[in-house]
DNA sequence: CTGAAAGCGCTTACAG
DNA sequence: CTGAAAGCGCTTACAG
């Protein structure tokens, strides 16, 4: 027994004035008199009165809403939701809701117009979206064919034979610098012998094993790559490095791993081959995800500011939306965090 | 130079049809000769129409949008994110968008109905609500209040003095079972001295506890627990917790913790004190946080499927929008996962 | 300060 | 199968 909503047209014959002043109270709207101000304030209160946001939407020409978009990935992963938190965060002082929507897809092949998520296929539906998650420059040149405001999470971009629109506003964290900073870090600490563990058939992880690489050759020390590939679970990655590390480099002092989980599972590894961490070897994660710090060892690993990409990528798109941002946006920084799975090697 | 979004009227215009004709394509209405489909089609693609979302949703009398409203808590906590992922996966098969808001608001204070989020404060924005995250019974009933259908997550509500509104559609999993059959497993490996580790002034908490507490009074076991209280980090509680268990319960051979965080927390300080686990000491946690089973010892722990309850929070909100649910949604069953940290009690 | 009227961009009986 | 017209519930110049 659903009643029928009440409308402004309701309202102002309950009050006695027109339509057009129950919305301009409705809408802070200074000239009224506040004699019929409260009085129709009054009966909006008491009628339970709910203004109809499409139709508001429809006439103000927006809606006020913005797409997170998170492709080919889990919200659940904390990487992921972290973003959407600043993505979040940001929006609530702009007064603008933020709509979540996950969208998988095949990589690279462009999507058809229809097969894109409604939300952002129809005029109006949001302002502008956040490609998040990991994406494919087909699918950004889909999104760029409806001349819709977006902004790209860079770091995750698979870039393919396909070049990215010119004009394309992409966040990125300093993914190389970080690697490259904790590098310096073992190196400082006295390691020579460091050893990189990842898959450098990503593009993301290849990035962070440059950053190694190159602090390594500057300092003319040797580099070391445990590259394991067709390993989806990182922590299994992280086990299955071990077994390599033993045979190929058995002088390894340090390890460098290409994220947090990679890092439990060598940790893990370490812990059954009863090698102590740090006082055997020392080991650095990257990524900073949650929980990392209640291992033991708490683990030293590579911040990555997962809000403030999101709220980076909030507010450039805002700026996209407003017209006219010719410069891309800032670089994030990232930064060492240290803990405890970290120390001087041992004298040898 | 923004131009002008196509209307259904100049597709009408190009296609030499009308507005009726175009708007029949468009919601695939058979009633349309293939011959004139095809050439609307045709005029729509070439011309990059997009339909307008608000105007659509004005005369439809609904937005295909629900709200996944999130009080007092971080999304950032996979706890909840993975809530919303069972959300999500769930709205996508029904073809609804899902919102995602985070909103703070004191402690059981009715709040003022213009402070409510803006989304579900106005009609026809969201088809209902989802009430997820730590919610207190004078928000719910303010929620109530805009007469919008909702679904309460409900084993985060503290409930105070005001109870719930009669008809208020809550799901919630068996907290109390988990953490029962969690002791009754340590029963059966051997330990008699079993050990709660929490914070009892937290009501789900105090469920865990219950569940704890029953099984060992059945069995004539002796109840021990320690109750500790004002610690918001729940890792600092687990390592808070263990001088206490050295001094009041020295025989303890397992200890069962509040939630994963407060295991990691005991397992931490166990390993600073040299006490291995499970030789010495079994542990076992709740929730099934992920990154857990990266710990080492892997933690056993008791898991709460969370996606699941997400999805039936969604599926129990479709039907409350569609009208006339009698029935509470069911309990969600937990379950626990054996991993590594409990093994039998050392002879005496 | 207030009201009558037009318009936002669709959809949907109603006729034909 | 197709079109003319009314209507969804607001907002906003335009007059007064």
């Amino acid at each position: 027994v659903k009643e029928r909503q009440k409308t402004v047209y309701d309202i102002a014959h309950k009050a006695g004035v027109s339509a057009a002043t129950v919305s301009r109270v409705l809408n802070q709207s200074s000239k009224v008199s506040s004699r019929t101000r409260e009085r129709v304030l009054a009966i909006m209160r008491d009628s339970g009165f709910r203004p109809n946001r499409n139709a508001r939407s429809l006439v103000r020409g927006g809606s006020g809403q913005i797409c997170f978009l998170l492709s080919n990935r889990d919200v659940a992963h904390s990487f992921h939701s972290r973003i959407l938190k600043g993505v979040e965060d940001f929006c609530k002082r702009q007064h603008q809701q933020v709509i979540f929507t996950s969208f998988d897809y095949p990589a690279d092949s462009e999507p058809a117009p229809e097969s894109l998520p409604l939300i952002v296929r129809e005029s109006s539906g949001v302002e502008g979206v956040l490609l998040a998650g990991t994406n494919y420059p087909a699918f950004v040149k889909s999104i760029e064919h409806l001349k819709i405001p977006y902004v790209l999470f860079g770091n995750n971009l698979v870039s393919g034979s396909l070049a990215l629109p010119r004009n394309a506003h992409a966040v990125c964290f300093d993914e190389q610098g970080g690697a490259a900073s904790a590098t310096q870090f073992l190196i400082e600490l006295g390691h020579r012998q460091i050893l990189f563990v990842g898959d450098l058939s990503k593009v993301w992880y290849r990035r962070r094993f440059e950053g190694y690489r190159t602090v390594m050759a500057e300092r003319g020390l040797p580099v070391a790559c445990a590259d394991i590939q067709d390993e989806p679970d990182c922590f299994q990655l992280g086990e299955r490095a071990l077994p390599v590390m033993v045979r190929e480099w058995p002088g390894t002092t340090a390890v460098l791993t290409q994220d947090d989980e990679t890092a439990c599972g060598i940790l893990s590894g370490l812990r059954k081959l009863r090698i102590r961490v740090p006082e055997d070897i020392s080991v650095v994660g990257y990524d900073d995800i949650a929980e990392v710090h209640y291992l033991s060892p708490a683990l030293t690993t590579v911040r990555v500011p997962k809000e403030q990409i999101g709220s980076t990528m909030a507010e450039h798109l805002f700026r996209v939306i407003e017209g006219g941002v010719r410069r891309q946006p800032p670089v994030i920084a990232t930064e060492i965090i240290i803990r405890e799975s970290c120390a001087r090697p041992r004298p040898a």
